[in-house]
DNA sequence: ACTTTTATTGAACATCTGTCTAATAAAAAT
DNA sequence: ATTTTTATTAGACAGATGTTCAATAAAAGT
């Protein structure tokens, strides 16, 4: 239950922008990530208090309030390092040559991959109990790769339009399947998701236009 | 802001399932409820304790915990009601007689408004502070109309193809909607929001098999 | 190395949480 | 109307929360 893998090397390596911060801060905040993680492994992250946090980070539970108002504070940490992988996957260089279809489920199946790779942690965001802060952070992540795809297509196929409500209706369906595959609890292989994913894409729509 | 409105007494007529209990639960129960209606008023529901609830319905605090959990549990119950209510609105007469895109479009102006009428508890269900639990309800209750809407639709075009996944997809895409509209604070009107809807329905998805 | 700055600490505080008792009061059953 | 059943209560408990304070220690700046 919940590798950390490299994930906790992770952890320790977002320095990059703290990079001319205290090091006490630094110091703090890492023994408080890890510490969660050790929890995490044992307990869900609704029920490890704030107090037995600090006790086994050996941080002053004061010191604690000086960089976090909760736990989920220290999780978003995590959430936020997976979450700015994906985002890293998309600046692949193929990514910029082909379009269409196949562009999409290339995409489509990155986020599988992703998800499936950190599902620990997917687990834990799309837990019914936790704050619907982790499911935002991912959807505008998702979302900024959409506007790409998104807005290209439109300018061709419908100029001018606002694509605001487009781009947002895409994503969460792309996050409708992500939340149908954690309540088949990741059952479902990717390469299955893949073809469930083609086969929507190809009907596309029981609401399409002229069904 | 949170106006009860007619909520209120919908709040205290849930009986009908509870009919043959003991009157003193029913009467704590709806304490708390009126109580929290009344501290929503005035603060969000994440800073509203166990305790000022308790003493502002003048209940003990022990029992409290005989009926919920956390002040999510009683807060939960108001959108159970108004869930319901949105599941009310489909048992239509005029839903059965016409498929296909006018009906989907008809029956997403139907939750346009639902949710326009209880937008106090909506910018709550979508807040990013509270529990996934609440977005679920609402998914779960739009994804028993998607079932079947899409369903048939499948069932002439690719018999045989699992559906929970496009059902899913279908269900949270329209949620999305619902958090763009969330996002933009409820400024778009419900006629525009129509037109958005019609416009993603025409141009269906920039991922259409042959675009 | 020395000084300055600042993060951490321990201690205390009122309040909240979750759980448990025995006593009481209010329903339901007869 | 009386008995039986059961929900509510007050009180207490250890632990958690969120905040504040002066004292300390550990960085950064020189």
């Amino acid at each position: 239950m919940f590798s950390n893998g490299h994930l906790f090397l992770n952890a320790f390596n977002i320095g990059v922008k703290n990079l001319k911060q205290d090091l006490r801060i630094i110091k703090t905040q890492e023994n408080l990530r890890y510490a969660l993680l050790k929890l995490l492994k044992s307990k869900p992250l609704e029920s490890i208090t704030i107090a037995e946090l600090c006790r086994l980070a050996k941080i002053n539970r004061g010191t604690f309030y000086l960089h976090y108002k909760d736990v989920h504070g220290v999780f978003k940490h995590y959430v936020e390092v997976i979450v700015e992988d994906l985002w890293r996957s998309y600046e692949e260089p193929y990514h910029k040559t082909n379009y269409k279809i196949e562009k999409i489920q290339a995409d489509m199946i990155k986020i599988f991959h992703h998800v499936k790779e950190y599902q620990d942690f997917y687990q834990i965001v799309f837990d019914e109990r936790v704050p619907m802060m982790y499911y935002y952070l991912l959807f505008d992540t998702i979302r900024s790769f959409m506007r790409e795809s998104v807005d290209e297509a439109l300018q061709r196929a419908e100029p001018g339009m606002n694509s605001d409500y487009l781009i947002s209706y895409q994503t969460n369906a792309i996050l409708g399947i992500l939340i149908e595959w954690h309540r088949q609890s990741y059952k479902t292989s990717i390469q299955e998701l893949n073809k469930q994913l083609f086969d929507i894409l190809s009907i596309n729509s029981p609401f399409r236009k002229n069904d």
